[in-house]
DNA sequence: TTGTTATATGCCACAATCCGCATATGCTGG
DNA sequence: CCAGCATATGCGGATTGTGGCATATAACAA
């Protein structure tokens, strides 16, 4: 996450694996991937991490580009985001697929 | 690169998401993206890091199954797991895609 | 206003990663 | 054997990521 300039596709391509790269992050996609909103405490609540470490993990994602987020009252409710390059939704949809399709011999 | 045990799905795509991570692996990916052999030396001399770094990167590659090596003479050969699942498959892809789509408005 | 819920952030310590440098190892050729 | 090229590895220091804790901010409700 140490990338600050997402200038070139180099740059981008690595703040957004490297955003996924984690287990928080990853399974937070997961869940935003059903293409509905979650508001952070569902999120935290799911993934068994506690609020501000969500937070934070939501902040890197957003600022990686893959999620975006709304206020709705006293809530934050994030979702992917719909403006997703072709290409990144591939590489969000390769990740999180991953581990779903290989139950089996784990 | 914490992760030491590769049992689950979830830790597996992990090593791989965090293998690809980083400018110098991401790099010698594509380059063995080509489907053929390259030596550490070309790797380096291609990447521009150094002979220790690039060896190391390529032992990340190699640990998160993504690619292997053959000894020939004085060199050590890396090519991409022939092995990969799919789903492994397609998340190089599309990480190794990215960059050359989007080189436009960069 | 006060209190409560939801979320974000400042701070600090710890762990993981990254890098360069030196050196070890493996192989070849003389 | 020794010299030289290619690769791997031990080590120490710098950078980055992570986690918890406390606290700030935002919105709501009474």
């Amino acid at each position: 996450m140490r990338i600050v300039a997402y200038n070139n596709p180099m740059q981008r391509t690595l703040s957004i694996l490297s955003a996924l790269a984690s287990p928080a992050r990853l399974g937070a996609m997961r869940i935003l991937s059903d293409g509905q909103e979650h508001c952070v405490c569902e999120l935290m609540d799911s993934l068994g991490v506690t609020q501000s470490r969500m937070s934070r993990h939501m902040a890197v994602l957003k600022e990686a580009g893959l999620a975006i987020d709304r206020r709705d009252a006293q809530w934050v409710r994030y979702r992917l985001n719909p403006d997703l390059s072709r290409q990144s939704a591939a590489l969000i949809e390769a990740a999180v697929n991953f581990q779903e399709q290989e139950t089996d011999h784990a």
